[in-house]
DNA sequence: CGGGAATTTGAGCTTTCTCAAGATAGGTGG
DNA sequence: CCACCTATCTTGAGAAAGCTCAAATTCCCG
């Protein structure tokens, strides 16, 4: 255990995430929470999981930026999905016992494990945090789905627009942006491995975007100008991040 | 019901995926093919799901080939998947009501279904059923990942050489494939929609796999003349296709 | 304050795209 | 069985997007 955890501000991500998932009692919450182990801190650069690891455990984003990525023989990389805090590292575990890919923090980050067989006892006791997992297993495949999109059919504009939407989107849902402004731990880089393009050519990109008026960048802060606009030029539709939400929730209109 | 689908050569492929999947028993495998109603076929190009379609069970390809696919407004299409007899169309119906996305018959199709009752009375009785099932979404998303390192990082003879390995391990698993023919009822403006290329481009790049003696091609039968040799050029290998099975398994080292 | 990493910009080049036209093939009605 | 029709495939030519290489600048960390 971490201690009390639940009041604890490292979690609060973790929290709205929980939060958000349907239908979670305030006691399955606490059952999650409570059985938290084993926090630790990673640097940037560290793999927190590497491709072909027995995975022992399942492990929570609460503080940082990691990602997830697959290398080829000849040193290209892929980065196939951004893991904010608040998001698992391998719910997987539940049924495979080996990772095929790599899990890297990008950013100082601070995860918390739950062991398998805790795990499985509290998915088998307790049904809605069980399809509360599984849901958020398949945000994920949606995110992916839409990398897949972003990647083989945006052009570069349209694919950063794209990206920086979805984190700005998928980072204000935990408290970790909001008017406009985010910051991504990242480097250009990094950006390009996920979007599949020259680190120079991103450089570039986010020039446009800044000369467009669209975006505003200083370091790794940046600051949307313009949601609304960026999604455009994006063609971003938010619904993929929020598979099996009722379709008629209101939503604010920003895009 | 569909009548004694066990022995029914139409369910083959099915039946060797299930056969394949890990630890099911034949009582459970008797189970989920009694299961199975409302086989009917879908002709080339028709939706067998549409994007935001409440789902109301699951579907299995029996025999045919059909695609995932995303559509942007403009109307590009990324395909995210090929579905080949014995997949799932749709295990997510198990946690979430509608699909983010469509899928399409590619040719003549034949699927057959289970309500979601059923599929959830069969899933909490049949623990190994369920754990086998997800595992299979698993595979899928590991083919997914795969994609997105395909078009993210690889040239297009790279690409369109480790679909083509892909596909052929596929269909060779269940049967459709031997000796390095297989039959894809795609056209080649399809495969450019799942890899992010132009149909002129998939062209040439075929012509060129051709010419370095790798592949001959007659309509929609495919011979992959150098496996081994055709995996080196993708820069492929199987072992995303196999997630969670024993790595020590042995395997026939053609790659 | 120094040094390595990250960003930025330029220049030329490669891959892939678009547009366009001709060749083929498979399916349909007469 | 043939003729036609539409899809698909194939090839050419020029254009565009994005890449690589290289160098200069800036930023951040210690």
């Amino acid at each position: 255990m971490l201690g009390d955890l639940t009041s604890d501000f490292i979690a609060a991500p973790f929290m709205r995430r929980l939060n958000a998932l349907v239908g979670l009692s305030d006691d399955d919450k606490s059952a999650i929470l409570d059985s938290l182990t084993d926090a630790r801190t990673a640097r940037p650069r560290a793999d927190l999981l590497r491709a072909d690891d027995v995975i022992d455990g399942l492990s929570v984003v609460l503080e940082g930026f990691a990602c997830r990525y697959k290398l080829l023989p000849d040193g290209r990389r892929q980065i196939v999905a951004f893991l904010v805090p608040g998001d698992f590292c391998d719910l997987r575990v539940l049924v495979v016992e080996r990772a095929d890919h790599a899990v890297a923090a990008l950013a100082p980050t601070t995860t918390a494990s739950i062991t398998r067989d805790r795990l499985l006892s509290l998915v088998n006791t307790r049904p809605r945090l069980s399809r509360a997992l599984w849901w958020s297993t398949l945000v994920e495949d949606a995110i992916l789905r839409e990398w897949l999109v972003n990647v083989g059919q945006r052009a570069a504009i349209e694919r950063v627009s794209h990206l920086l939407c979805e984190l700005y989107l998928r980072l204000e849902a935990v408290g970790l942006a909001a008017d406009g402004r985010l910051e991504l731990p990242v480097t250009q880089s990094e950006l390009g491995d996920a979007l599949g393009l020259s680190t120079v050519h991103i450089n570039r990109t986010l020039r446009e975007l800044r000369g467009q008026g669209l975006l505003e960048t200083n370091g790794k802060s940046y600051f949307i100008r313009d949601l609304a606009r960026l999604a455009r030029v994006g063609i971003f539709s938010p619904d993929y991040l929020r598979v099996g939400r009722d379709l008629l929730e209101p939503r604010p209109d920003r895009y």
